[in-house]
DNA sequence: CTACAATATGAACATGAACTCACATTTCGA
DNA sequence: TCGAAATGTGAGTTCATGTTCATATTGTAG
């Protein structure tokens, strides 16, 4: 049972249409890069897409599963990134376990910062029948990290150590990108300092 | 010279006017703590204020009058309470500096954090010709009690420690509101250790 | 080659929200 | 009391944007 099973929307069965479909996806994140999703309506994309509007709703039901498409991508890169680092954890100093998952996820950050600062927004919505949270590929690496080393971490509570961390973490390398008076590599430096100072250890020097 | 000269808008002289713009504020702060900035219309406001839409444009220029009014007045508080402990932090120990202008950064929050995170989201606006920015009064005051004491915090770039210490703080404040998994006093418990962790400090034992 | 499915089009429609304006009502000083 | 200034009204205008649909074009199987 496919997860949008009542779509009245096209699956592109020719080569024509997965191009299209690429198009509106590629307009839709330079759209977001560029102007925030503010920006983003559903025309313009069209028109840089080069495709028409009608075009645009044979693919996708409505605006949100535009932007739906791009969370998908950008979750399934950070889980395929951070999966990749979980392996090393269980062994080995925790201070390379931990700076392997800040690369892991500067190096995601640094690729294009300002769209994925613009999805990540998307993850915290407001009020009524919305949910803030940080993708849960993430959130699920971050809990296992801690689940593993709690008692070597003096974690008492992994769920709100989880939480404070990334809040923190992502807080400051999101901002950064506005507050442009700030290096990546400074901030980075300071994002170190801030999580294995939380975790009360000392801030071993940045590896590579 | 007034900030706003050429304004179109009346000034309420009589005290029916000035109940009017009250009940204006109210609705707005109402509508912001309920829905979100998303949900702000200024034909909601009228309604709910009790006043026709009319009576609302005679009085804000705009939808954006409407909580610039409101930063105004958060700003002004923040100001006020974070002021009233910076003349105590030029001397005695720095735990109690850091403390005070935790607690009053806390008690600030505590007293209507909905309407705070919106508004302070607010200060934060992406992409052209907008600024992500946390209050300038906050700012200031960290940045001076930072500049102050920084011989002794071993800080060696005040600018970037005042950026992190504040993005860092508000959005685990900022965020909780909406994550209700966590209690207000175990997330400002953490932020506190957050907080003396990147300086370098022992987490003292929470005051009062 | 032909017929049908897939794909593409964009004018038109629907909606909602910011804002205006000609007019009505209330207040208050003279 | 009376008139002018202050205040209040809300239907209507304007505009932007999401979405639809009747129709045209293109691709492909037989």
């Amino acid at each position: 049972m496919p997860s949008k099973p009542i779509d009245r929307v096209r699956k592109p069965r020719q080569q024509r249409a997965l191009a299209t479909v690429d198009a509106i996806l590629q307009a839709t994140a330079q759209i977001i890069r560029r102007d925030g999703l503010a920006g983003l309506t559903t025309n313009t994309v069209a028109r840089v897409a080069g495709v028409s509007i009608g075009t645009l709703y044979q693919y996708f039901t409505d605006k949100e599963a535009l932007y739906d498409a791009l969370f998908e991508r950008a979750d399934a890169i950070f889980a395929e990134r951070l999966g990749a680092v979980l392996p090393t954890l269980h062994t080995g100093p925790i201070d390379d376990a931990i700076d392997a998952f800040l690369e892991a996820t500067f190096s995601v950050r640094r690729e294009d910062p300002t769209l994925v600062r613009e999805v990540l927004r998307l993850f915290r919505r407001g009020a009524d029948s919305r949910v803030e949270q940080i993708p849960s590929s993430i959130t699920r690496a971050v809990h296992a990290l801690l689940e593993i080393r709690k008692e070597e971490l003096g974690i008492h509570n992994v769920e709100r150590a989880a939480f404070v961390l990334l809040t923190a973490t992502h807080a400051v390398l999101i901002n950064r990108i506005v507050d442009e008076q700030f290096q990546i590599d400074d901030i980075e430096d300071e994002v170190r300092r801030l999580v294995f100072g939380y975790l009360r250890l000392p801030t071993p020097p940045r590896p590579d």
